[in-house]
DNA sequence: TTTTAATATTGCAATATTACGATGATATGT
DNA sequence: ACATATCATCGTAATATTGCAATATTAAAA
């Protein structure tokens, strides 16, 4: 059906997987990597580093936007833009919790 | 198009996107987070503590089996698996890394 | 050997994602 | 005001994902 049964599972496995679904594609990832690393807000030039299409480009950076990882103007001519480290560190910290409960006894 | 153009980004991109595609569903969060707390092997009971269909089960399983991070006897009438702890560590080295790499002057 | 219980596979319908051309909006420069 | 540059949105085509009923497979039990 295609339709995830979100109400199955709780907050937390939901949040997790649906910034897991941020991160499930290699432009994204890049696009994250690139502006993660930039010493300054980003203004163009995302098109000609990735190498997608300018409205491709646009959604993707739409995603990351949607869970709160991107902060800075997006409105007019030119944005300026870069990585939110608050919510970046969140992320981090999510993705730490859900790697650190295992258990050891087994198969 | 559907098609991510993959070989538009760097191995490690892709991987980290394939990795993140399989925590990108809350029943494959659920079912990691599960496995991983069990002091024993899994055997049955999934289809029950998930909620979802027997066949749905099984597909999520295989997605988790691809990425490496199952280990355990996949023959016979009952299974017997549990979180490979190496891959385990592996991955979450890989986000780690990832989340690492994030400059500081900014906007 | 037949039955039974557990898991896998197949086939399909519904929905989601990816990508881009065309177009629209917005701000800056001339 | 007009052109230009930059980014967003719309529409659409191709492909992927999700979920389950039906069926197949497998190994152990009877």
């Amino acid at each position: 059906m295609g339709l995830t049964k979100t109400y199955m599972f709780t907050t937390k496995q939901n949040d997790l997987a649906k910034i897991a679904k941020v991160l499930a594609h290699p432009a994204r990832v890049a696009i994250l990597e690139y502006i993660s690393k930039q010493d300054a807000c980003i203004c163009t030039d995302l098109v000609d580093i990735i190498g997608l299409s300018q409205p491709t480009i646009s959604q993707h950076l739409n995603e990351i936007k949607k869970i709160g990882l991107l902060k800075g103007t997006f409105e007019g001519k030119n944005l300026c833009y870069c990585i939110d480290q608050e919510r970046w560190e969140e992320l981090q910290q999510t993705f730490h919790l859900f790697f650190s409960n295992i258990n050891r006894n087994c198969c």
